[in-house]
DNA sequence: GCCATATAGTCCGAGTCATGAACTAATGTG
DNA sequence: CACATTAGTTCATGACTCGGACTATATGGC
């Protein structure tokens, strides 16, 4: 019934120049106006005039005339680090983080809170979150930071701003955005750790295929669980109900035994973080990686056979959605020295002739997800810069 | 180093308004100018514009006006079936198939030569191929169809024009779409069988889904092989290297025998024709039907282990992907009453919690890959109309 | 030192296109 | 038959981008 796209109109035309011109600062810089008019296909006038609006809007800034071979000197033009910021929070099984970022995607301030949240009363540690995000907040303030948004990522679905099935924390409908939003004043979006730390890996992990950056990969985040991000063209693949990308869950032993998700033979009930644990015979995740590097054998078996799981169910992915790159993270960054060559070699003994994708392991471990929530809000006011003026004006109206 | 985006001028949000307006008039014909405004939100005189614009280039045409409850009458807009139309191609492993449709999607020439082509010399195929097309392209204009390009369905992939890997007709590198391109003058598209398929069940298998039409949903196409096509948002999501969607390539039995594809294990290899009739003890897809059809336990039982296989590998593309439906097609779907109960449980025995997908039986059978070929040239025009008023144009220039 | 050349960026008139209000057209209602 | 109601058109206005002319600032050859 709805209309399938909006009108374009000339408002939308200046928005969604804006937002090219941005883009191609945030991408390529530092740029001068002439290069950006060269790359974008605009003419240098309207360069000129949209670049003097992100100006006065502070989300760019000049730099010194910076030489060129010949002709006038160019002025260089850059994001201004100052001119916003995004609050990325996480809640996990056993940890609260806070980051803000600059809108250079630069992290500003960084804090992370270790404790068991299992069994712990959710309003408690809502309440725990709630300090975490106010101090990070005042961080941010006084370094002169103004935020645009807040973003939490959650290790279960999130449906409307609520959190909903979080296998290991025994949520259910936890309205998690409301109160972030009560409490801090700002926008706040939540979203699956998974998809959040496969974001945070392709815009900060470093990555780059062929010279340019990660846009279609998918992310493996094993912690407690296992989660899965699947990127298509630089998004997040939510799928019509929002539960895309669950790699936990896909099938690896269509006989195999019952999963804590009501299926069978499930990759994180054969190869989850309690079944390596088990098979290896030892307490916790610092165990066994002191047993990896010692050389013991069960714990070297236990994790080859999750890698050998994991390759079975990345065959299918691969199959299914031919990404360019799948990105080992969490857990199984910390053991890809041991796990990946058994992955690997699962993959191409499950898969036939297809290009297979680079097996890249993260750079930023179990940071990725925070990262990644507070690069969403940044990447928001560069994707469509012309709303974030508009939030700006309405702000002004209203303190005046 | 390309701009991400192209600039936003005037004639492209003339161009993007034309798209607006035309699509919405097919989605909702017969509709007024005002329903259309009111839709849309563009105000009554840009829609006037528009349609006038529409309607002189022939896509577009205006029915006698129809009584509404008080007041003016509105006329009535419609697509104009005789303003554009597209040629559907088919090259199968039994096949060859050629649909023309018209702007609505309505057939007007449908024919199909069945003879097999496994071990045939490619050049005979070809121009087999180029006969059929001759044929329907001379019935389109004997009716007045103006024809304005033409989609190759092949079962196998394809890159640049070219057939690459067909596992069933061991082709490699025929440029398919140059030899149609020369013989008929039209602009020629190839693409995969499978993904043509989903999109042809979209647009004209007639599924609801609440009301509305799927836009999100995997279709599953059996007919030698096994392919599948995952439609994203009413697009076919092809992947980076134009892999995606390999269902038959999904892994069911990690530690099953090997498949053609070079992999282990593969839902091909498992749940094939083949293996169903070896299973069955019968010669042919004709008599496996009868022998279902009889209540033969071997060939019940056949059936039901293959829909048990597929089962599986549709649970892994249901946690993968989230799609609202599976829609089983070509030989499943004659399979299905004796397939689907069994493909259901498997389904559900391998998945969680996770919203379940409709499980949908195709309707159009063997005929969806070409229809979803010929419906993709119209709806290239009517997702683009500027584009085709600018051929027209430059058609014009160059005969007169 | 001076002038040609080259490049960066601004200014301003022209053209394109959607908007919105006023207007015309065609029907039903009391 | 006046009036309300809805459909569609006309036209002046305004928001854009474009393109060329213009200014600013460098290098290099003479």
């Amino acid at each position: 019934m709805t209309a399938r796209t909006e009108p374009a109109q000339h408002a939308g035309m200046r928005a969604s120049n804006l937002a090219l011109v941005l883009g191609e600062v945030a991408r390529t810089s530092p740029v001068s106006r002439a290069q950006v008019a060269a790359r974008t296909g605009l003419t240098k006038s309207s360069v000129s005039g949209l670049v003097s609006d992100l100006i006065s809007a502070g989300l760019l800034q000049e730099s010194a005339p910076a030489a060129t071979e010949r002709g006038r000197p160019a002025t260089a033009l850059s994001l201004a680090p100052g001119g916003t910021a995004g609050l990325g929070l996480e809640v996990n099984v056993d940890y609260l983080a806070a980051v803000v970022t600059d809108l250079t995607g630069k992290p500003r301030y960084h804090h992370v809170v270790r404790r068991d949240n299992r069994g712990r009363d959710v309003d408690d540690v809502v309440a725990d979150l709630i300090e975490v995000a106010g101090t990070a907040a005042r961080s941010a303030a006084s370094q002169g930071l103004p935020l645009s948004g807040a973003c939490v990522a959650v290790p279960g679905l999130t449906v409307d701003g609520a959190v909903v099935r979080t296998p290991n924390l025994d949520w259910d409908r936890v309205y998690l955005a409301d109160a972030v939003r009560e409490s801090t004043g700002l926008e706040v979006d939540l979203e699956n750790e998974a998809n959040l730390a496969a974001l945070g890996e392709m815009w900060f992990g470093g990555h780059e295929l062929d010279g340019a950056p990660l846009r279609d990969f998918v992310h493996v985040s094993g912690e407690i669980g296992i989660g899965g991000g699947i990127v298509i063209g630089g998004e997040v693949f939510r799928g019509a109900h929002a539960g895309a990308g669950e790699l936990g869950h896909v099938v690896v032993a269509p006989d195999g035994p019952q999963c804590g998700c009501g299926g069978h033979g499930c990759l994180e009930r054969m190869a989850g973080q309690q079944e390596i644990l088990a098979h290896a015979q030892v307490a916790s995740m610092t165990d066994l990686i002191r047993a990896c590097e010692a050389g013991d054998q069960a714990a070297l078996d236990a994790v080859a056979g999750a890698g050998r799981h994991l390759g079975v169910a990345l065959a299918s992915v691969i199959t299914l959605l031919d990404p360019t790159a799948i990105v080992l993270g969490g857990a199984f960054a910390t053991l890809a020295p041991w796990l990946s060559a058994a992955t690997s070699s699962s993959i191409s003994h499950h898969t036939g002739a297809i290009t297979p994708p680079r097996l890249l392991v993260s750079g930023l471990g179990s940071d990725a997800a925070v990262r990644g929530a507070a690069g969403t809000v940044v990447r928001r006011v560069i994707a469509d810069p012309a709303a974030h003026l508009a939030r700006q004006a309405a702000q002004g109206r209203s303190v005046s």
